[in-house]
DNA sequence: ATATTTTTGAAATTCAATTTCATGGGAGGG
DNA sequence: CCCTCCCATGAAATTGAATTTCAAAAATAT
């Protein structure tokens, strides 16, 4: 595992910011959170811990989080990006439960590989892609 | 071809709705539109040649046109919903063009297929999905 | 330490989506 | 044709998240 904290230290360094109390405590508490976070969630959390960080800082850092590789931005569509842990260098795409709310995520190259495919018989230039599949878990599904 | 309109009115008549100027002007302007359009864009253009009819009852008619229907909501994360009519019973997804704003659909059944069964791996039951791949058209490619 | 530049956080702003509310307009009954 | 009931309309207000502003505070460089 790539040291998240070095990377977004060196990162900082790199664009001559700042490191600061805050980031600091607002990468540890995201880093040891859940997947799957808005803005607001972190908020929240890191205020019950620190009342006296504010909105927009967490805000920005996350946003730094992004720009630096450690997090990744997703738009799931309910009107509220989340964002998530870059896990190494793979793509990976979403089941997402709409009754509980649960977030799965899989991998799977050979849906990559028709993606590509696709692209070509379009000559489109592939930049990125999502995939998400909405439904019902295991747990929510009736029967 | 089924007949869009006829849908329409009588999706208004089953809901106890009224057949009103305004419902028939939206419909006529949105039948007769390009494809993925959002709210302001239906206002804008209807607003052009109508200029009586507010950005509420375009939203409004909008929403019950999905309801009914014959179009379909779409959120590619710009932001913003866009509208489609609805094509046959056929689900398609789209490459999106970040430099001209195109949107080219496909169908690959072949994809769905693999999404079936990782799903089924996953003990998870598909409502719904969507895939969504970025990048630039043939026009926008560099070379 | 002092100067310089970035950061912070509360509040303001933006932007689309959505709702409110007083007024206007269909549809059916008389 | 008129009346009455409800739904529809549209201007304006509200919502909710994202994003920006700005003066005070903190971090690095000198």
């Amino acid at each position: 595992m790539t040291d998240k904290r070095a990377m977004f230290r060196e990162f900082v360094v790199r664009k001559g910011l700042k490191w600061t109390k805050q980031r600091e405590v607002i990468l540890e508490e995201f880093l040891s959170s859940k997947e799957h976070l808005s803005t607001e969630d972190l908020y929240l959390e890191i205020r019950s811990k620190n009342p006296h960080i504010g909105y927009a800082t967490v805000y920005r850092t996350l946003k730094l989080f992004a720009e630096c590789g450690i997090a990744e931005e997703r738009d799931f569509g309910a009107g509220q990006v989340l964002y998530e842990l870059s896990h190494g260098g793979d793509h990976h795409d979403h089941l997402i439960c709409t009754g509980c709310g649960a977030i799965i995520e899989f991998e799977d190259k050979r849906i990559e590989k028709l993606q590509d495919q696709v692209a070509q018989d379009h000559q489109f230039t592939i930049a990125s892609h999502r995939l998400e599949i909405f439904g019902l878990c295991a747990k929510c599904a009736p029967g």
